[in-house]
DNA sequence: AATGAATGAGAGTTCATTCAT
DNA sequence: TATGAATGAACTCTCATTCAT
C-alpha cells in the first residue's frame, strides 16, 4: 500500500460522517498503526524499519516517536488490533445461526474472510513466538476465553458433545488457523476450494460431536 | 549448552561404533548444525548471531563461511533436520501399534515427547514464515505427504471415516501443534496434563470418524 | 524542582513587594532560565534537553523559542545568572569583615555556602569547556576582575604580600574551587570538616603572606 | 592530526626496537585511543562522535566496537591513560631536585610541559563531571594519593609547614590547574610568563611555609 | 581446514529546532 | 503569548560477511 492510500484515507477517516473527526495527533498515529500492520505484513517484524514504517505512514522518522515508545511497542499494538478484528469479524459471520453446527461454519467461514483480506495481518501472528511472546499468549487466550463460553452453552444443551471445552477449543482454532494458512495464504486464489471446504464441514461436524453433520 | 558439551558429543559421535569417524570437517560442520539449532531455539533467527553460533559451537567466525553460504542457508538445513527428527520420532514411537486409533495416539504422543525435549527445535519453525518460505511449506509438506498414505489405508480398511485425507492430516497435525504449543511449549511442567490427554483422545478418535472412541 | 514549584515560585516573585510585577512574558522568561539551571545542574548540559527544560517550567516546547534562540544561548544566560550569583554571595558574606584575613575567610565561607546549597549550579561551570567557552573565560574573568582591586589595596596597606594580584586572584580562586568540589560536592554532609577548614585557613594565611596567620 | 598520522605513528611503533612488536589488533587498539585522545581534547566528549575517532584512526566504524563496548569505555581508558602520563611527566620532571623546594617547581614545571605538549588531552579531564565522575575521582585520588607521601616525608623533615597534607596537596594541585589553564590553554603562546612564573613561584613557596622562597 | 580482524551498511532512537494554528 | 505536532540529521551500536594469514 503506497503512501498515498494512506494519506487518503485518513484523510476520509477524519471526516467520516457520525463519528467525532480524529484530531491531527490521532490521524498520525492511526496512520503509522496501519502502515506498521501492512508493513510487518509484508516483510515481517524484523526487515520493517521504522523507516519503511514511516515511509508508508507518510511521516518523518522521529514523528513515530511521538506516538510509540518504540518499534515492540507498535508491534503488540498492532498484534492487539489484529486481535479485535478477528474477534469481530468472526462474531459478525456467525450472527443469525439458528444451529450450533452453522454458527461454527459461518465463524469458520468469517475467519476465512477475513485471512483472505488481510492475510498480511494473519502473518504477523506467528512472528511473534520471539518478538512478544505476551502478545502472542494475549491473542490466543483471548479468543479461547471468548470462545469457551459459547462451547459450554451448547455442551450443556446437547448440541456439542461433552467434554472439555478448553481443549476442543484450542483444536478449532487450531483447524481453522491450518486451513487459512494451506488454502489461502499459500493458494493464488485465495479461498477454500469447494471441495475442501466440504470436507472441513464434515471434519468440525466430527470435531463437536454433532450427529449426522 | 555449552561449547564444551557441543565439542564433547560430536568427539563422542566421531568414534561412535558402527559408524564411520566423522572426518575432522564433517565433524565441524556438525558442531555448528548443532549449535545454530539451539541459538536459534533459544533466542530466535534474528538474534541469533553468527557470533553466538560459532562460540557455541567452539569454532572461529570465518570457519562458518567454510561449511555455510549464509545465515539462511544454515537455518534451512536446521529446518529440514527438525523435519526429519519430528518424523522419525513419530514413526518409531507409532509402531507396534494395533489398531488405527492406537497408532494416532502413539504418533501424537512421540510428537509430544519431542516437542518436550526439543522445545527449542520446535520454535524453530513458527520463524520460518518470513525467514524461509520455502522451508516452511517444504516441512509441512513432507510431514503431510508421508501422513496422507497411512490415512488413505485407513480409509480403504474402514478404520478412519472416508474423506480427503488431506484435509484430515492438516487437521490432526494442527491440533497436535497446537496442544503441544498450549500445553507443553507454555507449561512448566513439559507434559500434557492427563485430563486434556485424555479429551484430546476423544478429539482425535471423533476427527478420524472412529466409533466408541 | 517539580514543575509546580517552579511555578509557584515564580507566582510569587511576580508580587514581592518592593519590585514591580513580572509581565507575563517575562515571568516565562525567568521560568525557563530557572528551569535550565536545575537540569543543567543535574543531568549535565547534553542530557539536558529543551523538552526537560521546558517540562521543568511547565510551559510547552515551542514556547522556549520564543525567549531563547537556541539551547546555548540559554546555558551562557544561566552561566552569567550564576556568576552574578556567586560574587553577590561572596561579598555579602565578606560585607563586615574588620581584617583582610577575615575579608578573605568569610568570602570563602560565602562561596562554600552557595555551593552547598546550589551544587547542582556549580557543576554547569565544568562543562562550559566546550559549550561555551566564552562563557568560561567571561566566568572566570569576571570574578578575578572584582578580586583583584581589593587584593592590590590591601598590598598597598601592607596587609597582604606584595606580588602580582592577577596571579595570587587566580591561586586564591583555584584552592576554594578544589576545596568547593572534594569536600562540599564529593562528601555526602556537603560541608566542609573543621580541621580541613582549619587547615585551608592557614594554608590562604600564607598565600596571602599574613604573619601568623 | 591527520589519519595518515596516526597510521604512520603505528607503524612506527610496531617495529620499536626493543619492545615487542604489537600483534596487529593491539596495534588498531592503541590508534583508537590515540584518535580518542585526540578528538575528545579538540571537540570534547560530546562532539566526538564514533565516525570521527576511527575516521581519524583510519579504520571501519565497526571496528571501533570490536576493542571498546562504548563510548564511555574508551573515554574511562583515555583518562587513566592521561593520569598515568601526567604523573609520570611531573616525577621525572623533579627527578634530581636537590631541596624540596626545587622539587616542587620541577613537578609544576613538568606538568605546565605536558600540558602545554597535549593541551587536547588535559581538557579531557573537565568534561569527566557528567561523563564518568567515577573516572574523574579516581583520577584525582591518584595524583593526590601519590603527592601526599611526598609532602609528609617533607613536612617531617621540616622543610615544609607542618599541617594536613591532603589539603595540601588538593590546594598546590588546584593552583597548577588554574595557572595551566589561564597561561597555557588560553594564551596564544602556550607557556607561562616569565613574570608569572615567579610570582606562582612566590606562592608556592608560602603555601609550602619556606622560608626565605 | 581454520582463524579472527576488519568491514560498512543499516538498525533503532534522540533531539534541537520549526511552524501552522 | 503560547502551543505541540512535525521534522530530519545525527547519534551509538550490531552484525552478516570477507579475506589475508
Amino acid at each position: 500500500m503506497s503512501t498515498e492510500r494512506v494519506a487518503a484515507e485518513l484523510a476520509d477517516d477524519g471526516v467520516e460522517p457520525g463519528r467525532a473527526p480524529l484530531r491531527k495527533g490521532q490521524r498520525t498515529r492511526r496512520a503509522l498503526l496501519l502502515a506498521a500492520e501492512n508493513v510487518f505484513g509484508a516483510v515481517g517484524y524484523h526487515d520493517a524499519s521504522i523507516v519503511k514504517i514511516t515511509e508508508e505512514a507518510g511521516v518523518a522518522q522521529g514523528t513515530f516517536y511521538l506516538y510509540f515508545a518504540s518499534k515492540q511497542q507498535i508491534f503488540d499494538e498492532v498484534v492487539a488490533d489484529l486481535n479485535q478484528r478477528v474477534r469481530h469479524a468472526m462474531s459478525e459471520a456467525a450472527r443469525g445461526a439458528t444451529t450450533r453446527f452453522e454458527a461454527e461454519r459461518l465463524g469458520f467461514a468469517g475467519f476465512f474472510k477475513f485471512t483472505a483480506e488481510h492475510p498480511a495481518l494473519y502473518r504477523v501472528i506467528r512472528q511473534a513466538e520471539f518478538v512478544s511472546p505476551e502478545a502472542l499468549r494475549r491473542h490466543y487466550e483471548t479468543i479461547i476465553d471468548h470462545y469457551i463460553p459459547s462451547l459450554e452453552e451448547a455442551m450443556a444443551k446437547g448440541e456439542v458433545a461433552a467434554g472439555d471445552p478448553t481443549v476442543l477449543a484450542w483444536a478449532l482454532i487450531a483447524v481453522g488457523e491450518a486451513v487459512g494458512m494451506r488454502w489461502i495464504l499459500w493458494n493464488e486464489e485465495r479461498r477454500i476450494p469447494p471441495e475442501v471446504s466440504a470436507e472441513l464441514d464434515r471434519i468440525i461436524g466430527r470435531m463437536l460431536g454433532i450427529e449426522g453433520s
